[in-house]
DNA sequence: TTCTTTATTGATAACGGTTATCATTATCAA
DNA sequence: TTGATAATGATAACCGTTATCAATAAAGAA
């Protein structure tokens, strides 16, 4: 039933089975530049996939987080959402900025360079003084747009969001 | 009922009143230098505070966040946690390392002037970019401490936490 | 190929954190 | 003191995620 692919290799001499929903989830997300959520996969795999459960998605997804195919980020509103992990750790560079009033996210690229450099020192220096294993980061700015920026003192309105 | 108190000042020529729930919240959380969980809060304030609600203590911390007088972090796990903003100035300036293992926060201060740099000139870039006001900025390191990072290869990392 | 083992699946229920609803209470300017 | 209304709190609802468990299917063995 599962058809020849390249991550299966990534399987082989190990205890998992490459299966059906694995190369659906893993290829739909190979062939996207966004980040999904676990609800957006599932809805987007129904059509060529109607028996796939929802629950085997958030279990695919645990499994190919913790085998490194892909990239799970968790933005300050709580949202998880899933990448493709395309190569290097450096690829999956997004920061993000958000709107306290809304929810709005933005992803932006400015000072990446910059950043990139100053994360690696970071996280040396963490490594060497609290003895931790990096393996990840999160940058994100809050802030309000202009519509959001008058009601601050406010109990959050349903109007604005 | 309501105190007088120094946060006071924030609410007053605006819609807002100042209130004992609010008096509460924003009291202990500028005694702890822990990152406090909404529901750590309410037990925290139950004795002397009986009849406060859940429901308030969520929108307080929300009000509160929206007002830049307190810090919502939101762990990998989605867990959300709140502390106290010391000031504007750099003086308590930190940053969050996590452990994914145990949900420990360690406070750093690492390469301090350089990300400040570095975030004042994205903060103006991102302002003129998305006419946003950046009111907050969160940077955080998930990784593993080496305590967790001993027990990698057990299958179920709750039975280490 | 067929068989056997057991990892994987998916329907359902349950869970936990957060939010909506709404009648009541409390703040604060007048 | 009073009145308008912001804020509160009990409750239910919501929503993303997990636990449960019988049924299914992958992959090696025969």
């Amino acid at each position: 039933m599962p058809r020849p692919h390249k991550w299966q290799l990534r399987f082989q001499g190990h205890v998992s089975r490459w299966t059906g929903p694995r190369e659906a989830i893993l290829g739909l997300l190979s062939k996207t530049s966004k980040h999904m959520s676990a609800k957006e996969i599932y809805s987007s795999l129904y059509k060529k996939h109607p028996n796939l459960g929802l629950t085997t998605v958030y279990r695919t997804l645990d499994l190919l987080t913790r085998m490194s195919l892909i990239h799970k980020i968790t933005l300050g509103n709580g949202q998880r959402r899933f990448e493709f992990k395309k190569g290097e750790k450096t690829d999956h560079h997004h920061h993000h900025l958000i709107c306290t009033g809304c929810d709005k996210i933005f992803d932006y690229k400015e000072f990446e360079e910059e950043e990139l450099i100053l994360i690696k020192k970071t996280e040396e220096s963490l490594t060497r003084k609290f003895n931790f294993k990096i393996m990840d980061h999160n940058i994100e700015f809050y802030g309000l747009c202009d519509k959001c920026n008058l009601n601050i003192y406010k109990n959050k309105p349903k109007e604005i969001r």
